[in-house]
DNA sequence: CAGGCAATTGACCGGTCGACCAGTTAATTA
DNA sequence: TAATTAACTGGTCGACCGGTCAATTGCCTG
């Protein structure tokens, strides 16, 4: 463990927050230990200690960096679709999807948070459903979506669909009959999108 | 740890699995020690070991009971409704999401087998969905639902939708203008419904 | 009723865990 | 440049981990 040329406290830090979030997507919480994180980061175990000052801290810490470079990214991506009205949902469902199967390690990081019941991750992308939901109310007001249903649901029901066809990813590979993301996300879609359009 | 009152094999490997599947489901493989495992179930460590080898062994005779009392309630479900036609594919849907609301420990099992990319998990429902798709594609031909569809594909919605929900419940709290578990039921019906309806 | 065998026990093992601490080294400040 | 602070290290601690083993107990069979 030789001493680095020259002290960086940051550097230090966010190199022990990327091998422990590596770690922690691939293993969860309860199965990395110390020392592997250590060894992982180049950085002594009592290093890890004196910045983050715990283990469960610095899990906390490997969440809250997480989920905050998810939601700018996010946010980023849907600020940049400026495209109006009715292709602007579609768009976002292929974008979250395209984000997910671009980003695996997300996937897993928020099915390690609710599993140990974390609600605070909730609360990073609560402005974000909120901002979309509002995009969607705009859209059944000028009569492009149908109005009978809650717009928060209809960004929930997507979301649901996309994270969870990547997250049981491997258990599906067993069902019979079933297709390729590429396949799934277009069968997703019409459905979606058909049952979304205004009723006569 | 006093001697049960007549020794019952049966019994024992049945109150193991119980306190196991409870502990297992709440915490996760990796945080169980076996230590607890033995007292909640009232039984020493040893005997533990004696009846499944290790503690990987007991999590795969713990995840194996648990995916059959799933299957085979599923597929007392299924088979018990037998309603033709239209309204099968939404009494699908709601028994299961009944189900998973009636068993949360289900969700959380498929969640932590998930996670640790656990497939065989998959097997035990393959022949589920397969009938389930079968009805769909007849469904289809009858012309009852749109047949541009990949059957599966159809289950496949419905049940990341509906799992995900259940899974992510505490997550979900947090966002602005989110319903009950019977607004979101009934909102994912009705585009679900729509989407799948007979195409003009 | 004798004797074999599985169920069950408690004590014990080596190893690893998270955490702590005293000491050293480098940057910062006055 | 002297003093102060924070970054960083190696060694160590008690607790607890999964697993083993010899010994004991009770059931079943011949």
């Amino acid at each position: 463990m030789s001493q680095p040329a020259t002290r960086d406290p940051d550097l230090t830090r966010s190199r022990i927050l990327d091998a422990a979030l590596a770690l922690f997507v691939e293993q969860g919480p309860a199965a990395v230990t110390m020392r592997e994180i250590a060894a992982a980061s180049g950085v002594t175990k009592s290093l890890i200690h004196h910045h983050f000052g715990s283990k469960e801290a610095l899990w906390t810490a490997v969440k809250e960096d997480a989920f905050l470079r998810y939601a700018e990214g996010q946010r980023a991506d849907l600020e940049a679709a400026s495209a109006p009205g009715s292709e602007l949902l579609e768009n976002s469902v292929l974008r979250y999807f395209r984000f997910l199967q671009q980003h695996p390690g997300v996937v897993r990081m928020f099915a390690w948070a609710h599993l140990e019941k974390d609600d605070s991750c909730g609360e990073v992308d609560a402005a974000l459903v909120g901002l979309g939901a509002q995009r969607i109310r705009e859209a059944q007001q000028a009569g492009l979506l149908r109005d009978d249903i809650n717009p928060t649901h209809v960004v929930t029901i997507f979301v649901n669909t996309c994270t969870h066809w990547f997250e049981a990813r491997a258990h599906h590979a067993h069902w019979p009959g079933i297709g390729s993301d590429e396949e799934f996300l277009e069968d997703f879609l019409k459905v979606f999108m058909a049952g979304l359009a205004p009723r006569p």
